[in-house]
DNA sequence: GTCTATATAAAGATAGAC
DNA sequence: GTCTATCTTTATATAGAC
């Protein structure tokens, strides 16, 4: 486990890396990118990268710890610019459409945690933060619509905060599994569920 | 594109394979896994595979019809059990569940969908049928139940099957990234959406 | 149907020059 | 920061004996 720099103090060759790597992975998984993939799309050669990142594990860590670091500041990028709990979550549902809708990429975490279990295990961990983040917020929002009376009161908030969670990752993998057999994108499926929950 | 086996005309020997490589997708994915790995879990070595399945494509596409084909063995008895829409619809997940609820397995193609561009063109096609093929049927299953008015006839029925699907596939992903952070599996949560369904 | 032996290529990583 | 050269291990696959 070596200690790997922290996303903010990359230099821009290293940054590099990371943006290409975490396309490939939201593309192809862990397991299905190498060093030689990467370096092929930058334009230099495989042992250069291990001067920045000195293992795959390392690198990942970093595009896992930026990803997730880039979501929470989207999630208060919601919270300034919508009030109300609705509009929160039809913003948070466009953030799942943005990441799929420009080549049909999955959310990174979406992919990690499918292969859980083949990544190494600093991967797992930043996973399982995004996904506790994302839950948490996701049921403080829905509570706070609850309490204004923009969304139903009867609904279990934390079931309702997985529900939709779990559709936008779902319809970003059966969507690009399915090809051109869906035509609601994250989006249109979060907006659905979304409208069944105002009051 | 080599010439592979029917799954029904499966070897005793090459059919315990095909099971191991199964779970073996649906934990670490079609890159997540090798030969070598399969050998260890059955107890023979590894060349002795290429005499069942000369390539992995060959293995994993037929593990893939093998599924596809019990599934939709599975959508069949569940036609033949349960009249009514909502209780087809609660069916369903519990099929989600069972796979999910034993290892926190994945949907075999829940992981090579979100893999698709990682995985030869053969098993991309199989997974894209499998999606079809349950779209398909819940939007059936959804529509007769509006007109046999024991779902809401205001919802869209592609639009909701989507949103059963995803959030099921979803439920899979998202639950084993979380680990103990999520208490609602696959059928908690399908049972949520389908209640919300109910006319 | 399974084995040993072997081939070939790719992946992950290191050493040391520029 | 990037390169060439090299190492080690693993993955996929083949040949041929038992």
């Amino acid at each position: 486990m070596s200690e790997s720099k922290h996303f903010s103090e990359l230099t821009p060759a290293a940054e590099r890396l990371v943006d290409v790597a975490q396309g490939l992975i939201q593309r192809g998984g862990y397991n299905g990118f190498s060093y030689e993939d990467i370096a092929r799309v930058v334009g230099i050669k495989k042992p250069s990268i291990h001067h920045h990142f000195p293992t795959k594990a390392d690198l990942v860590t970093v595009v896992t710890q930026r990803y997730m670091h880039r979501f929470r500041e989207a999630l208060l990028r919601i919270e300034g610019q919508q009030a109300r709990a609705p509009e929160r979550l039809l913003a948070y549902a466009e953030l799942f459409e943005q990441t799929y809708g420009a080549q049909r990429q999955l959310c990174l975490c979406g992919m990690l945690g499918a292969e859980a279990d083949a990544v190494p295990a600093e991967v797992a961990q930043e996973v399982q933060q995004f996904f506790k983040t994302n839950l948490q917020w996701l049921t403080d929002v829905i509570e706070q619509g609850q309490r204004q009376n923009s969304l139903r009161k009867e609904v279990d908030a934390r079931v309702h905060a997985q529900l939709l969670l779990c559709a936008l990752e779902g319809a970003m993998v059966v969507g690009r599994a399915a090809g051109s057999a869906i035509h609601q994108g994250p989006q249109a499926l979060g907006a659905a569920l979304i409208h069944s929950l105002r009051a």
